[in-house]
DNA sequence: TTAGGTGCAAACTTTTTGCCTCCGA
DNA sequence: TCGGAGGCAAAAAGTTTGCACCTAA
């Protein structure tokens, strides 16, 4: 399954391990997780990885490409891979989070890759707003 | 200037300081600024000033709807006002940040609200993906 | 036999909490 | 004089670094 991670690494005079593969994998099972999450799921199977270790390849696979993060909200950096794709609204005065599907922002990937030649990634977004329970705001702005 | 701010305190218990008034200050004037260089900032008016203050008063602008806050790449979030308007475009394999016209979102923003009842913050947002000049991704990801 | 990779401990950065004091209504 | 607010110190959370050891090429 990872036959392109391992030659990747290959080229570039690394190598692949258990523990980058089991790193991976947590990233792709979980969806959204801290690298706290990703720790204690890879300790499961192989409980001497250390955190350090889950830093250090959550680095090297995003600098690859291979996973992003995100920042939901307050607190740590949450890590998924291309393979979970959608947007998330967040809501800055719950914690809600609503998802819905990524086909939402295909004229502005378009408008943006067009205009800016910025490629978006559209595979795990999080557009902050308010859900439709918060929609007012909690001041009034008038002129004074 | 912020009689309305006073207002809104002072119609939920809570009291018009200072320190509040410097923080939102320094928040207009800096613009992404991170709590760090919020509290220096207001410290060259007010030394005694705690960065602890700092995080408990943004907490408060950012529940009263004045500040906001977003994660532009690593590190500390960065703090802003409804006044500061555009759309960062966030690099993820260099630092770039373009910044782009809030009307490329005028259609995201409809859509988003009519079918989710969300309303987008589109004062200040980052959308993450890759400029023009880091537009091809890593590494290949081939069938095997 | 050499360089990459890991574990471990410690440092570091950023944010939060507890507690005491101060102060205005 | 009561409760909100801020200062200070310590703790907690999250992340990075230094270093020794191990191991695959």
């Amino acid at each position: 399954m990872d036959t392109s991670l391992r030659r990747t690494l290959h080229e570039r005079g690394m190598r692949m391990t258990p523990q980058r593969q089991l790193v991976l994998d947590a990233v792709r099972e979980l969806e959204h997780a801290t690298p706290e999450r990703i720790c204690e799921h890879v300790q499961r199977v192989a409980p001497a990885v250390n955190i350090t270790t889950i830093y250090r390849t959550l680095e090297l696979l995003e600098a690859l490409d291979l996973v992003r993060h995100t920042h939901l909200g307050h607190g740590a950096p949450t890590y998924s891979t291309e393979g979970h794709q959608h947007v998330h609204l967040v809501c800055h005065r719950c914690e809600a989070i609503i998802e819905v599907p990524p086909e939402e922002l295909t004229d502005l990937i378009e408008r943006l890759r067009s205009r800016f030649g910025f490629v978006l990634d559209a595979s795990h977004l999080a557009l902050s707003g308010r859900c439709a329970k918060h929609a007012e705001p909690a001041v009034e702005h008038d002129g004074s």
